[in-house]
DNA sequence: CGTTCAGTTGACTAAGGTCAATTCCCGTGG
DNA sequence: CCACGGGAATTGACCTTAGTCAACTGAACG
């Protein structure tokens, strides 16, 4: 079961047995119904999950009371509010399984031990906050310089079933429009047929 | 000269001498003139600056081939392309002084040996990369939540002398509007007089 | 004094938001 | 098996924000 998070944090950086015992032992799981939620807005996180079923979104609430969803998450991904757990400050954000879902969790005091103890693992957290860095920037660049079109066919493209697994509103939202934008884009991409 | 580096270093994590004497020799001096470039596009940037003196613009060429500010940097903040540095791949932006310029600098070639060699330049290079994340994720909250308006003003709260020092085409790309939104947007905020 | 370029303004356009009505889909209970 | 209810998605009509294009102003500087 935690095969694939060693393998991800391999990805990374590449880890020996024993740095990977350390490791293990502090690792617990936890499932999550559909619709509970990984973390309530207003308290700070204190964990990193690393999702091996199910899904889950990040979301806040705007100036108008409308709900956005801010990040989507899937299998084999790491799941946590990172600017909570950085700054130790409560989140703006939810945490809500959109399917009942399977975590792996480690908490943030056991990392920062490790980070502590460990050479290799402070290299990881370093190398793990830059990948979270270039996601962000990634999506900062999107909302910035390109169309809705341009970031829902992005989307597709590196979840192709995703239409199957989360309702439209939420994707909608993930893009950074209302669905009835997504729609209208949609009806304009397929003229005719249904996808 | 270099105090405001060890300054904004140890503001990170506190710093003992042997670890700042270590670093202190690898600095270099790099002055750039206005207009001239800290890095061109297409190119891996391999330093980090710290600015002591000057400011300079990031940006990049949108689809219409129109300039995009996307960033501003002034004394005593660190200046580099990140995801550049991080992933090795050649930069989307250019980075240009706004004014003439004075940086110190260390090679990544040389931040790399002390990431290695010390656990100390380990966890600073985590903590740097952390507080990255932070400032691209508060960017990318305001362009996805707020209004232009609120981001004009909230830049004018962080930089109150912004507008005798960059032209206003400039913030106005960085806010993510076009130069006449900003220009109608001031109107509108200060409707007789001139600010 | 004319050139240049930032900034402003006006008229029009485009993208996306808002509100409301309608349709579609799917699960549940009769 | 069918009817109904409820939420998701679509559609239409209209509105708001910002973009576009072009003309004009004004200050800076040789």
């Amino acid at each position: 079961m935690s095969e694939f998070i060693k393998k991800a944090i391999s990805n990374l950086l590449p880890i020996n047995e024993s740095e990977w015992e350390a490791f293990e032992t502090k690792l617990f799981k936890k499932e999550i119904k559909k619709g509970q939620y990984f973390l309530h807005k207003d308290h700070t996180i204190n964990a990193i999950g690393f999702i091996t079923s199910g899904s889950f979104r990040t979301f806040c609430i705007d100036n108008t009371g409308e709900e956005i969803t801010y990040c989507l998450h899937f299998e084999n991904e790491f799941l946590t509010a990172f600017e909570s757990l950085i700054t130790r400050e409560p989140s703006i954000f939810d945490i809500q399984a959109m399917e009942d879902s399977t975590l792996i969790c480690i908490n943030k005091s056991d990392l920062d031990q490790l980070y502590k103890t460990s050479h290799y693992w402070e290299c990881f957290g370093r190398l793990f906050a830059e990948r979270f860095y270039v996601i962000r920037q990634n999506r900062y660049k999107d909302l910035l310089l390109e169309t809705a079109e341009y970031r829902y066919l992005k989307l597709l493209d590196k979840y192709p079933d995703i239409f199957q697994r989360v309702p439209q509103y939420y994707i909608a939202s993930f893009i950074g429009i209302r669905p009835q934008s997504l729609s209208r884009i949609r009806k304009n991409i397929y003229p005719a047929k249904r996808s």
